[in-house]
DNA sequence: ATTACTAACATACGAGTAA
DNA sequence: TTTACTCGTATGTTAGTAA
């Protein structure tokens, strides 16, 4: 059971394309790719044998071309590279961490809210808020196609509190945590709130100026 | 001098994401991976010494993040991944032979156009065209861009023989050939002819049915 | 010039085990 | 539980050649 040699394989993809036949010889494939003429031999009938190459070797040289079992193992590994570094464009969001002025604390641990938390997003929050600087244009693309969470606002004898939207997220790659929109802020569009189930920045060991990552979850 | 392995690189960057550390140990790679305990060690401060990762190995288990330059190798590979599959795209044409009326075969052989062949493709062309259906969708994309060569017209005393444009291909990879479009055509859209220096039917051994494929030259 | 066999050699792997 | 060492063994590589 040979184990054949993707590095290879993309080699001579590159060179003859992955459709038509290249000519060369195992000299030649040794010269460029590094190896021996011998583990050239070798690996490309190891390749042939996994159905990944045709192979047509003679005394004056041989004829490889990329077989359809070769593109596809190609073309899977290149659908997994294009997911990861989508990812890491599209779902995730840095920010730095600045001192907000209190009032996360304060709405956050209202009763109707707090009930509302642990039953929409699965988890009691800290009493405060993590304030983030973000850059608006990555927010945007962050929060698309992310599913909202409503948090129903409510009213006490001395004022009013809005709907609040939540987003849950991942922070520093393990942390859950939730974005959360007030109706009615008073921060710029470019600070956003984070609440979770612990005080973030003695937890992540966070200070102002800190960075930090979001990501989906 | 260690060869690292690529494929552990791109295991754990699908585990990990690009960004966030992986908390994790060397008995749990082995186990989705492949290979042994040891032979996960190993390779972890293989990839470690090639600044492609950075490892946090502890007895309580080990942290391991992509680094910018392991980020950077399975970029490149992305983007050679995606050149590789778009020149596939764009370049070129499939086709299957089908027999023509023999139109083809008079026409080519007009003299006025034979030489004009000869001047501007490079090559007196065989007396007969092969026929290709084609997708018609991909064969505008194939052209695009290509340059193509204006055969100009001619009269005789019976009739009159209009513009032929006509592009420089190649076909299977390896035959010079010449995609040709008479002025005024009876072929259906998603039909095309090709001329070439050979019997094309015989020297690349081609039957109806026979599946084809032109690229630029 | 080729490909590819054989055999000597180099490297990689993993069981056992220490820390 | 870990990581990672040693070391016998399996695997991969290449020089020398045959065809």
């Amino acid at each position: 059971l040979p184990k054949y040699d993707e590095e290879l394989l993309f080699f001579l993809a590159s060179q003859a394309g992955l459709q038509s036949g290249l000519k060369t010889s195992t000299a030649k494939i040794s010269a460029s790719f590094g190896g021996s003429q011998q583990t050239a031999s070798r690996k490309l009938r190891e390749l042939s044998q996994a159905d990944l190459v045709e192979l047509n070797a003679t005394p004056t040289g041989c004829i490889v071309r990329i077989k359809k079992k070769g593109a596809d193992l190609l073309h899977q590994r290149l659908v997994s590279l294009q997911r990861l570094f989508n990812e890491k464009k599209k779902a995730q969001l840095q920010g730095i961490v600045k001192s907000g002025l209190g009032e996360g604390r304060y709405y956050v641990s209202r009763q109707p809210y707090l009930q509302q938390f642990k039953k929409l997003l699965g988890f009691k929050p800290f009493f405060g808020t993590l304030n983030l600087v973000v850059d608006q244009n990555q927010l945007q693309g962050f929060l698309f196609g992310l599913q909202s969470i409503q948090v129903k606002g409510f009213e006490t004898d001395e004022r009013s509190f809005g709907t609040i939207t939540a987003f849950k997220v991942v922070l520093q790659g393990k942390q859950e945590a939730a974005m959360v929109f007030p109706e009615r802020t008073t921060h710029p569009k470019n600070e956003i709130e984070l609440i979770s189930p612990s005080n973030l920045r003695k937890k992540l060991k966070l200070k102002d100026g800190s960075k930090v990552f979001v990501k989906h979850i």
